[in-house]
DNA sequence: GCTTTTATAGTCAGGAATGGTCAAAAACAA
DNA sequence: TTGTTTTTGACCATTCCTGACTATAAAAGC
């Protein structure tokens, strides 16, 4: 079998901590989780920016010090004005990879189903657009995916 | 003694990998296939763009990096006939009519929901391909909607 | 209080571990 | 021979992992 990257462990605890919580927020200390993954600290690091984003609907506080902490809440936004927000920081090109971390975050923050966004990176993806080139088939892909945002906030 | 080409060694084991599975999909490794093999790793993607492609309703997703991994999934059984059907009426090239058409049959034969099918709409309009003319434009509106179809019906 | 020590966390650049693309060579089929 | 399919390798792109260095907060010593 193949062996599951040690970031994806983490994020899967981290992600664990906030659902088991009643707060709604996961309080954690980087050195322990480290330890815990047999990791470099700086991993933790690396989950929370790759993870745990602000574009992907988190919210990271920590503190230093002895007694530091670091702190992981869940933030939450209107299905609409996800979308909103998702419009107005595409420009008028985007490239595959942009489009399709548009489409996760709007999936994980639970505005697309999974389904859905996985047909939409579809449409948008370098394979469906081939045979266009370079800034032409970037043009295309934002306007595709604008559509289809916008298709999907208008009743 | 007549020997088997490798592509099709490898495509045997990808097929039967995938029939294995309990969950519809088989995830496996580029770079252990290829040691498997005893090929070189890119003739993985030649497999997978010859014998794994959207036309032959599979669809095929990955990740680079560390734990890195190629998921293959066919698509569902019950929904494959009418769309693999409507995508071999649209031929390599639609217009937008014919891309709309084809969608709203689907969703009334229940095929894709109404949601789905007015965002795939949205996405194959002459709107989101403006900046495209004539046969190129069909020709990646087709393409589009084939990519879109497939990718909604695998696993 | 002020300074020093200790306990945390943060940043960043680079190395390692994957997968992707493309065009040419080789093998095969008609 | 000629056209197609397979096989290969050089180069590229992305993601993950690590370690040296930096920054901040609390606690301890004065």
């Amino acid at each position: 079998m193949n062996k599951t990257a040690t970031t994806d462990l983490i994020a899967n605890f981290i992600q664990s901590a906030i659902d088991a919580s009643t707060e709604g927020f996961a309080e954690l200390q980087r050195s322990a989780l480290a330890e815990m993954f047999s990791c470099v600290p700086s991993q933790i690091n690396y989950v929370l920016s790759t993870r745990f984003s602000p574009e992907r609907g988190f919210s990271v506080e920590s503190r230093r010090g002895g007694g530091g902490y670091i702190r992981i809440a869940k933030v939450h936004e209107s299905a609409r004005e996800s979308v909103m927000n998702a419009l107005d920081s595409l420009g008028d090109a985007a490239d595959a990879t942009a489009a399709e971390t548009t489409l996760r975050n709007l999936s994980e923050s639970g505005v697309l189903d999974k389904l859905t966004a996985r047909m939409m990176i579809a449409a948008t993806g370098n394979s469906a657009l081939k045979s266009l080139e370079g800034e032409q088939r970037d043009q295309i892909r934002a306007s595709i995916l604008k559509h289809m945002l916008v298709s999907y906030v208008s009743e």
